[in-house]
DNA sequence: TTGCTATGCATCTGAATCTTATGTATATTT
DNA sequence: AAATATACATAAGATTCAGATGCATAGCAA
């Protein structure tokens, strides 16, 4: 099961910020395969979505980059920078703070666990 | 203080449903003010994503519609089907779930209210 | 050793969905 | 009389994502 796509809308710049704030430095696939991960394979973050969403984190100057190699293989490293760790703290309050507005507004039951 | 708009972005018929699930018949421009009241103005709902959504739902036979007149202005009306109601439980559901994941991958702390 | 799968980058076309602007018209308040 | 609120609607443009495609290296299985 995925979500549908409309619902990961306007969280996927979230989601990476929040896993580079967590990370130090990661690269593009392995956010992909870890956001699977955590997920259980309800979230999947396509490479077109990905690619275009990190270009626009570093033009925005929120991430650094490095480049590695691995063998002949090129590695893409990004990075926080203390920009992008602020608006990391932003963003994810923003996000909690919608929650509790669509809470609300759906009338939705906290899960008892 | 309004959500960013990119938040908005795939939530807007969940909540729409929703408002006609607990209300029976709305239109339009009542629906956006009773959204505004709502969530304290925190979520606006425009015209241009409003009436587009509106007609996608009639389209889809999730909603039926009856026009009444207010002295000479028309006034829209819209009602959920039986598959709206559905559907409504659905996409309810799924947004709850959604929240769930978010909640994990963002390490957000529920409110101590 | 050949082919399949995984890793790893990236771009492009198209679809969906929203914002902003515009348009029309009636009703109410100042 | 003019401004604001009510009430519908569409159109152009921006954003953002999925899916397809492309290139290349690496590992594993047949």
């Amino acid at each position: 099961m995925t979500y549908s796509s409309e619902l990961i809308k306007g969280t996927l710049k979230t989601i990476i910020l929040k896993l580079l704030a967590d990370n130090k430095k990661m690269y593009g696939y392995e956010i992909t395969q870890k956001v699977k991960e955590l997920t259980h394979d309800k979230i999947q973050i396509t490479e077109g979505a990905l690619y275009p969403t990190l270009h626009a984190l570093e033009t925005d100057r929120l991430v650094t980059t490095q480049t590695e190699y691995i063998g002949k293989r090129v590695r893409k490293y990004y990075s926080l920078s203390p920009t992008g760790k602020a608006k990391t703290k932003e963003k994810v309050n923003e996000f909690a703070e919608f929650m509790n507005t669509m809470v609300f507004l759906l009338d939705i039951k906290p899960k008892t666990a």
